[in-house]
DNA sequence: TTAGTTGCAAAGGCTTTGCACGCGC
DNA sequence: GCGCGTGCAAAGCCTTTGCAACTAA
């Protein structure tokens, strides 16, 4: 087992759906489980590892656990440019993402600006602002090193 | 409309395909057309103003027009979560933008950093950013007043 | 002429929905 | 026991793909 020490912000998986008002189903328990040792994954990842854990589950109620946990703040979606959504939990901090254009790998960044000045746009015209997504799309270093000579500036978006 | 002064999308349709190095046709042109005078429109939205003044368009055409588009760089696509993709006029300045949850009207804002500070993250390890994107999610006046105390999500939000 | 584009049709991927049974509280 | 949540199945939406005919350059 060798269960990582709880120093992330995710308690009890328990304690935590509990105190979203949620019930604490197997399923669900395995979602958190499986989010919280892999951030950024796609709803069929997640799956694949929950049943793992709990054979029984099926997508679909993964899809549903997603979109609870979703709705209770305890999870968060980003939507890379056509690909699948992603999950991750939702953490106190407000980091961006950097997502490769190539292989579709998503990590964490902070935004260069040290506190979060970012979401906090100009001018909010009347909007009562909830939340700021950031993303950043490149190329990341096993892809560029992958195909040197290829393609200098792979198109992010469409097809080619 | 006295559109704001043209830097790079906005002069002779035309001119402009052809600088983008495709072969002007009646769709492309008309698909240009239709997001200059309305910016942030769906690949249905545009296809709704191009069979206007041009009744033989498909949609598989537009759908077509509008990547070719992304690729030269003319237009930008953004995907709001969970609806369908919008394209706009690629501009020289790079603006935000501020999504109504609830409606999905989508307006174009500046980071309340004068330059663009926030296209560049704190470490980008090791990627080749390509480009940034940030979006802003909100409820909208018009929303807010329509629904004051139903669902402008308070409890999903809490902070962030 | 020659190759880029169109139009038509169909498939594909991701996600949501409906309903009866089971389980958490 | 009550009501939420699950599992199974199917449909839905948006988008991409294939191929023959057409037309811009």
């Amino acid at each position: 087992m060798t269960t990582a020490p709880t120093h992330t912000s995710v308690g009890d998986p328990d304690a935590v759906i509990r105190a979203a008002g949620l019930r604490v189903t197997e399923p669900r328990r395995a979602v958190l489980i499986s989010l919280r040792d892999r951030p950024h994954a796609s709803a069929e990842d997640v799956f694949q590892t929950v049943v793992e854990s709990v054979p029984s589950t099926s997508l679909q109620s993964v899809y549903n656990a997603l979109s609870d946990f979703a709705d209770a703040g305890l999870v968060r979606r980003i939507e890379p440019a056509g690909r699948p959504g992603l999950f991750e939990l939702r953490v106190a901090d407000n980091h961006h993402h950097l997502i490769c254009t190539d292989c579709g790998d998503v990590r964490d960044v902070d935004c260069v600006v040290g506190a979060a000045p970012c979401l906090t746009p100009a001018d909010s015209q009347g909007f009562t602002l909830q939340t700021a997504e950031v993303t950043f799309w490149g190329v990341c270093p096993d892809c560029a090193a992958a195909s040197p000579a290829e393609n200098p500036a792979p198109a992010a978006f469409g097809r080619s």
